[in-house]
DNA sequence: AGGCGTTTTCCTGTATACTATATATAAGTT
DNA sequence: AACTTATATATAGTATACAGGAAAACGCCT
């Protein structure tokens, strides 16, 4: 009897886990406002679990600048401004070019082929104007570079940037252009050739165009 | 009648705020040693708190990577592994880089003559062979230049990185050599023509360049 | 002695209880 | 009426109590 039972992860979702996933996505998709007052209370017994997986939540959100906690005084949502994108990308593109140049040492024809069906994909949400789709497209085939280069500390430190640029585009209903096609099979060619400089280069821009993009939206 | 008493921080050190400190200076001195278990219940009264505050620092410092949680098993000290520092600096310097082209617009005199300051402390403990010194003084300088670039993501982003860096070295006695100081005099210099390739190439090397003095070590 | 099942202990995760401080509300004074 | 001062209420922070499960200790069998 094989009983194919796979316990490699017992994954007993513990509380404080989906409280915070909950939490987060609220944040992200504005059901909890920026500038919100967060009472510990209400959001237990909204999640019914008790305060202590609650607060957990919250101070891991904090040290991600999703909340920001005034002790003994307030825990409120962080205001999603629009500069902060001015703040934001720089980082994001610097760590993103780096994935793709660590990246180049592991590539494989998998990940390559990978890429590209990520970027019809891509193409094809673009196409159809299936703008959320497209962002969501848009992120995973950046992350199969980041999972390229393996570097646990560069996936972290994205992690957290994404997220936050996710919630700016959602408060404001950023739109990916044709652009962004080119420029990733421009991408998927510099990693070809291990050109480091190239793909570098092109990630820059391909983040950083987002800022003028995005900018564009104040009209 | 004026009363400057300045009430814009109230610091209520707050238990858990100090037994986070506590907790992360103890795993980067290495008193809390790297696989150690961690019980909750010794820490706590260890610190003379209770659970709470220390159950909520281990997961901040989980979520900084210097614990890990096996849900309802155990928490442990994570490894330091020497090569770490293969997947460390190259985020820490791309972004040490990045901070160091953003700094350039917002440079005051005042902050250029900081960093000369900075340079003859950090040049003094070299030549004394105070180690330890040079290490803190080395981090501060480049804190400056951090802080001058005025971006709260990647100032937090670093902030996590210099930590697992110094934890390292910590654990590893590194020593930081003359080459620096005339790197940081290339740095400044860099800066205050604006020149953006320049202080992005030369802060770049400075961290890199740890790597192979690092590697070095193993002999 | 070594392996397997059972029992016991311990520890983590969660809920609840307690405490102190901050805010809101009401009373009092000029 | 405006401004203090006092009182009440609420909420955050912390401690403790409780429950389920994991690891350890024990005993049993071969």
């Amino acid at each position: 009897m094989p009983i194919p039972t796979d316990h490699s992860k017992p994954i007993r979702k513990t509380a404080k886990e989906s409280a915070f996933s909950q939490l987060q996505q609220w944040i992200i998709d504005g059901t909890l406002l920026p500038g919100e007052k967060l009472n510990d209370k209400e959001l237990a017994e909204a999640l019914g679990v008790s305060r202590t997986p609650v607060r957990e939540s919250l101070q891991l959100l904090e040290s991600q600048g999703f909340v920001k906690m005034y002790p003994g005084r307030s825990t409120e949502v962080t205001e999603v401004e629009k500069e902060a994108i001015n703040d934001l990308l720089p980082p994001l593109a610097a760590l993103q070019a780096l994935s793709a140049e660590l990246a180049i040492p592991h590539l494989t024809d998998d990940v390559l082929a990978l890429l590209e069906h990520k970027n019809q994909q891509f193409a094809e949400a673009i196409r159809t104007e299936d703008d959320f789709s497209a962002l969501k497209i848009d992120e995973e085939f950046h992350q199969i570079i980041v999972d390229t280069a393996n570097n646990p500390y560069i996936s972290n430190l994205l992690s957290s940037l994404q997220a936050h640029v996710r919630r700016l585009f959602f408060h404001n209903s950023i739109v990916l252009t044709e652009q962004s096609i080119e420029e990733h099979r421009t991408i998927i060619g510099a990693l070809k050739q291990g050109d480091v400089e190239a793909v570098s280069s092109v990630m820059k821009t391909n983040w950083l165009r987002a800022i003028e993009e995005f900018r564009s939206l104040d009209a």
